[in-house]
DNA sequence: TTCTTTTCTTGACTCATTCCAGAATATGGG
DNA sequence: CCCATATTCTGGAATGAGTCAAGAAAAGAA
């Protein structure tokens, strides 16, 4: 796997990461069913480490849309952006509309020294949006 | 005040739309504290039902950058964004940088209806910024 | 293999937010 | 101005994601 970010290879963590390939944008609790899908016997504490490990050495990105707990997705690196569905929850990846590392330029940026940009489109899905207009 | 929006003008809705105004981008418990100065008596229920209710009605905007708890401002209706101190968590207004209803656009919006779009910059607020570098 | 350090397990705990049932109150009609 | 009624508020308990802490386990280096 990805030792080459200095971390250390336990079955707890390979897990993980496979899990968090396995479903894109899934929550901890799902990244949690997955996990023990495996190995039965890990700790929800374990999942939780692993995570932010992840996250902190970058192998994993955590997104967190308004109302919504924690998810975590495997596609990382290419500021890529989401469409989430305010009925169910669904979210999609978006690739970036304005360019390469684009939208890192806010028009006033109050002396605040800014290194990322996130973009969070709201709306229906497809299903959601036929659902609801029946 | 504003009973255009249909709601019943209460004492406590009248506090929380006040200290939403007063304390932009302040979290709940700002909120509730700032409220009790006037009227000490008020349950955190009824701050957290005036929230929701003036965010449905569009009085109030609220907002939760990652890792964060919910926050609230009252500056509506004029599609502004934010950025967000990754140290301290300071909430500043950014203007919309592309133009007037602009992010509307994904580049695929795999079927979506979107409506909104929201866009957090993350960085160093100034003070973070020199003291982190010094 | 053995040692040292990092990571996992277990279980308790925090804290924002929500749920509930009964009391209080804003609004509209009389 | 007063009352009826639906909405809102109070108070308190409950939920649930996420965190903390101490000792056990296991990964990597010698």
């Amino acid at each position: 796997m990805l030792r080459d970010a200095a971390l250390r290879v336990t079955r707890p963590r390979v897990a993980v990461l496979t899990a968090v390939h396995a479903h894109p944008h899934a929550d901890t609790d799902s990244i949690i069913r997955a996990v023990r899908m495996e190995l039965p016997k890990v700790s929800h504490q374990a999942v939780y480490d692993s995570l932010h490990t992840l996250t902190m050495a970058g192998l994993v990105r955590r997104i967190q849309p308004s109302g919504s707990v924690a998810r975590y997705e495997s596609r990382i690196g290419d500021n890529h952006h989401h469409v989430v569905c305010r009925s169910c929850g669904t979210i999609a990846d978006v690739d970036c509309a304005v360019g390469e590392v684009p939208c890192l330029t806010a028009s006033d940026d109050h002396g605040f020294r800014i290194d990322e940009a996130e973009v969070v489109y709201w709306g229906l899905c497809p299903d959601c949006s036929t659902a609801q207009s029946s």
